[in-house]
RNA sequence: CGGGGCGUAGCGCAGUUUGGAUAGCGCGCCUGGUUCGGGACCAGGAGGUCGGUGGUUCGAAUCCACUCGCCCCGACCA
């Protein structure tokens, strides 16, 4: 491709909008455009990385078996009906209706879809096990979209599902999909981090996420770098720093604590450690009932797992209702006397004695309070892993990283064969729901993570298996050198290069940027003095290294380069 | 949905506090010329419903009300 004739807008300033790496360079870049919020249009760049990026994954999809399908992303509402999540996917669902008052709904992920077409057709256990995928556009009205392509409301994902007659053919499927994953990722350039996950609304039992380590990511992963375990924080579980702690307070009894309301100001006012205050939260469920979660004063509500264990959302409640409720503020509730459905109480807080809560009545805490004193309903696993805590398998100190999600693979069990009755028959000629897994790629996020780690301040540095072009020949000027580059540029093109050739009557230092910006991983420089002697230059991208090589020579340095890139 | 911010030429911004005449600047774009190894220079030029609607006023980019859109921070997910 000629540059001149190319459609690559490239800016020299970033976008007002953008904050993170990604955005800013994929928008200067010429690669993205945006149309609404969470919306973008793919231009010419930007659409070869991401063919690169699909070709990629049906090479290694197919490399497991799995046949490429192509489902529709306008879908009727009966299918999302039968499964319940017409009503658990809420507002992030982008519903219609045709022209009859029928419902519809886009698409914001396929088990359904996939599960009907297995119930047609998959009827016998001969017919098992089968591994379906698609790479196509899903939709899904997030609540807030952010960080250019980071998260988005129309997305390209590939996602695949398996069907399988047996738990054991389950897992095995599971774990093909986990080593193509791991190839996918690998050959895009990424370093991934697979990390424990929740299951959320698919549904299953075991889930993991692949996630890029970057500090524009919105997930936070726990790990230890001692034995290597890793889970996202929603499910994250460790052992509290220190676990058994007892107040200097001696006996129970209710002090004045004016206007202190804060962990931090109660511990400072009392003059003890926050973790030996137990703090107080009021959740109140769908169904309408006051739950009050205790927990460590030093720690927070996980309410991921919160959520996980009622198996709905929980609301915090707000101020108003927790005087109206309690007839005293926030700050100053406690489990004692609460007037609650439950209290459930965080592990944390089982070794400690003598702490101090809440007095459910302004201005007053209760010091010295022991288990005993409080009806406690049940415990469990409710916080939020910190920094520190200590690792569950081998004992070591836990770190926390921000990530991007860009893949995730789930165990779905029966869910939706159970309840769209996706049924084969067995060996012993029983009626069984079909075993499926459904594993999703974020085809957009590797892209946008990509440059996200793969940066720097002059622009985008492409590893050579999904850069838009791999070699950019630039001309330093274009009116004496014309027939030489063409003749460069068919020959690099018939040995199987992705180039472009920068033929603009422009200066050299607006192509030398370009090049930079946009992110080329070799630019083969043409210069009239240069190529008299029969000499290149060749610029690499990622190492910032110049030299000149012999015209002959290009080609198996070009080679070599290849493989380093 | 809660909190914070923004909307003025294709892009990035100033002007709004304290209302006033032809709404500015840089980049980009067009024409001519000189240049040609790190976003060139000179000369000339085009380009605006000041997000929208309604109001206040002799007069509104500027004040008021409503509204639309976008970004960022918190609860979801590829």
């Amino acid at each position: 491709m000629r540059w001149s004739q190319s459609f690559i807008p490239t800016r020299k300033e970033n976008p007002r909008e953008a904050e993170i790496a990604s955005h800013k360079y994929l928008v200067r870049g010429g690669f993205i455009e945006q149309h609404a919020s969470g919306v973008y249009a793919f231009l010419p760049l930007a659409r070869k990385v991401i063919l690169k990026i699909e070709n990629i994954i049906r090479e290694e999809m197919n490399k497991i078996g799995a046949q490429e399908v192509l489902l529709p992303a306008l879908t009727n509402s009966d299918v999302w009906k039968d499964t319940g999540r017409w009503e658990s996917f809420g507002n992030d669902m982008f519903r219609l209706k045709d022209r009859w008052e029928r419902e519809l709904a886009l698409a914001p992920t396929h088990e359904e879809i996939m599960t009907l077409l297995a119930k047609e057709h998959l009827k016998s256990y001969r017919d098992l096990p089968q591994i379906w995928y698609q790479i196509q556009t899903k939709f899904r009205d997030e609540p807030r979209p952010r960080g250019g392509l980071l998260r988005v409301r129309e997305f390209a994902m590939k996602d695949s599902y398996s069907f399988d007659a047996t738990w054991e053919g389950l897992d095995e499927s599971y774990q093909k999909h986990k080593n193509a994953y791991l190839n996918i990722f690998s050959r895009t350039g990424l370093q991934v981090s697979v990390v424990k996950a929740s299951s959320g609304l698919m549904g299953g039992s075991d889930s993991e996420e692949f996630m890029v380590l970057s500090k524009s990511g919105e997930d936070r992963i726990v790990y230890c770098p001692k034995c290597g375990y890793s889970a996202n924080i929603e499910v994250a579980e460790a052992r509290v720093g220190n676990p058994f702690v007892q107040s200097k307070f001696t006996k129970k009894e209710k002090v004045h604590t004016p206007g202190v309301r804060t962990v931090k100001e109660v511990a400072e006012f009392l003059g003890i450690e926050p973790s030996l205050i137990v703090k107080s939260l009021l959740y109140r469920t769908q169904d309408k009932r006051d739950i009050l979660v205790l927990i460590r004063g030093d720690y927070e509500v996980s309410e991921a797992k919160l959520s996980k264990i009622y198996g709905q959302e929980l609301q915090l409640s707000s101020r108003e209702y927790i005087l109206k409720k309690f007839n005293a503020e926030p700050g100053f509730i406690g489990p004692i006397d609460a007037p609650v459905d439950e209290i459930i109480a965080d592990e944390s807080i089982r070794n400690l004695s003598r702490f101090v809560v809440g007095g459910n009545r302004n201005d007053y805490h209760i010091v010295g309070v022991n288990l005993d004193d409080i009806k406690i309903n049940r415990f469990a696993d409710l916080r939020e892993v910190r920094e520190g805590d200590i690792c569950l398998k081998c004992g070591g100190g836990l770190s926390l990283e921000n990530a991007i999600e860009v893949g995730h693979i789930f165990k779905l069990g029966t869910k939706y064969s159970a309840s769209l009755g996706a049924m084969f028959t067995d060996q012993n000629g029983e009626k069984k729901p079909i075993i499926m897994g459904s594993y999703g790629i974020g085809v957009g996020r590797i892209m946008a993570a990509n440059v996200e780690v793969n940066h720097d301040d002059k622009g985008i540095i492409w590893p050579f298996s999904i850069a838009p072009y791999e070699v950019d020949i630039i001309e330093i000027d274009h009116k004496k050198t014309e027939d030489f580059a063409f003749k460069l540029y068919k020959e690099l093109k018939s040995k199987g290069y992705d180039v472009i050739w920068d033929d603009r009557d422009i200066g050299a230092g607006a192509k030398f940027k370009d090049a930079e910006l946009v992110g080329i991983p070799i630019s083969v420089v043409v210069s009239p003095k240069k190529i008299k002697d029969g000499t290149l230059e060749v610029q690499v991208r990622k190492t910032g290294k110049q030299f000149d090589v012999r015209e002959e020579e290009l080609l198996s340095q070009l080679k070599n380069l290849k493989k380093e890139l």
